[in-house]
DNA sequence: TACAAAATATACCGATTGGTTTATTTTCTC
DNA sequence: GAGAAAATAAACCAATCGGTATATTTTGTA
């Protein structure tokens, strides 16, 4: 018999990579699959030879997105002991990555959520599954704050989360819309105000 | 000679209102000129006999839906006297028609910033325009309120006004996403808070 | 290196896209 | 209410959409 698993399984990743930026900046009707055979010098036969179709490429793109701000976060607070520490490494994160976001076109997080909210179900769920992901571990790290001591027992972990969201998305939507990243930066503030206001040593 | 300034101008008006419903629920790209016709009950050569092509009918759309939120805002602010107090009103009035909100496709200023970032230049100074609009007017709000005595001198003005925003903009996208106003309350929360701190009577 | 299977390219499909042209109806003025 | 102009409808356009069928190349293995 011929090939088993597929030493070309690179290409079916490839794909996703290019794919995930083209997605990001344009999103998902915008992105047409000549866009892609031309981005990605290959043919509709070599993409739909991976993907079932244009939404399952689009999901596994989304994924991709995703898994790779993940994957920054991870090893920024890996350099980061106790979790105040923890907190402000996570917000600045987003500052250290901006122009790099931009670049790719933006918060896939934002761009999937105002792209897909009422038409495409699929990625509005991914979406939502994301974002709730984003929400728990805030409050799982405010939590591990107050076992150790950092944290006022009393913090209110869902209130900060969802502030900490709302600001970082906000903050990068202001960014990029206006071209300042200024604006970021003010939002990477307001979350360092109420880390401040959490900690142990505060009224 | 026939008819001046036409009568039927009222068509184009009800076209403007009925479309900026559409192009904020299903974007710029997905909504189709198709789609339009079947909302509006009209055909193609109606609209355009009205607007050169989509694009400059979307443009009109966006500034109807941000004309309307501004008059929102502004009857509101019509309730309220001192700045603090007006501040405290403008958060508060996306939350009392967050429900519409939703209805209608979500805040149409972050849809169009996510919808047009890289696409559409049009769109995107005109989303430019009135962020900075936006800005502009909480940061006058601030400055009143440090005339007036109500707000302390060293409040900073613009860092306030880029989190008021961020917080409103990322808050309604959560709430919206997620499928719960109570996000959107802790970003009016987190915007009282800083109220707080910027209010005369505070250390 | 021959061969079969997997991967990719080519050509094609009906449907729909934004937009135009031409015919028809409404509308306003005199 | 007649007639001209404006507004709308209907039919049509090339281009492109997502997707498929089939031909061709590449690939891994025996």
């Amino acid at each position: 018999m011929g090939m088993n698993v597929g030493k070309a399984e690179e290409t079916r990743q490839a794909i996703i990579e290019k794919a995930a930026v083209i997605f990001n900046k344009n999103g998902y009707q915008r992105t047409t699959m000549s866009t892609l055979t031309r981005a990605l010098g290959l043919t509709k036969g070599a993409i739909y030879g991976h993907f079932a179709d244009k939404d399952a490429l689009a999901v596994e793109a989304f994924r991709y997105s995703v898994q790779q701000v993940s994957e920054r976060v991870r090893m920024r607070l890996q350099l980061h002991e106790g979790a105040v520490d923890k907190l402000r490494g996570f917000a600045r994160t987003f500052l250290d990555f901006f122009d790099e976001i931009v670049q790719s076109g933006g918060c896939p997080i934002l761009n999937t959520a105002a792209d897909s909210d009422d038409a495409h179900p699929q990625l509005h769920g991914e979406v939502r599954r994301v974002l709730t992901a984003w929400e728990g571990r805030l409050v799982a790290m405010v939590n591990a704050g107050k076992e150790s001591g950092e944290i006022r027992a009393g913090a209110d972990a869902e209130l900060f989360a969802a502030t900490f969201i709302a600001l970082i998305e906000g903050g990068i939507l202001l960014a990029k819309t206006i071209g300042d990243r200024k604006y970021l930066e003010s939002s990477v503030n307001g979350i360092n105000l109420l880390i401040d206001q959490m900690a142990a040593n505060q009224g």
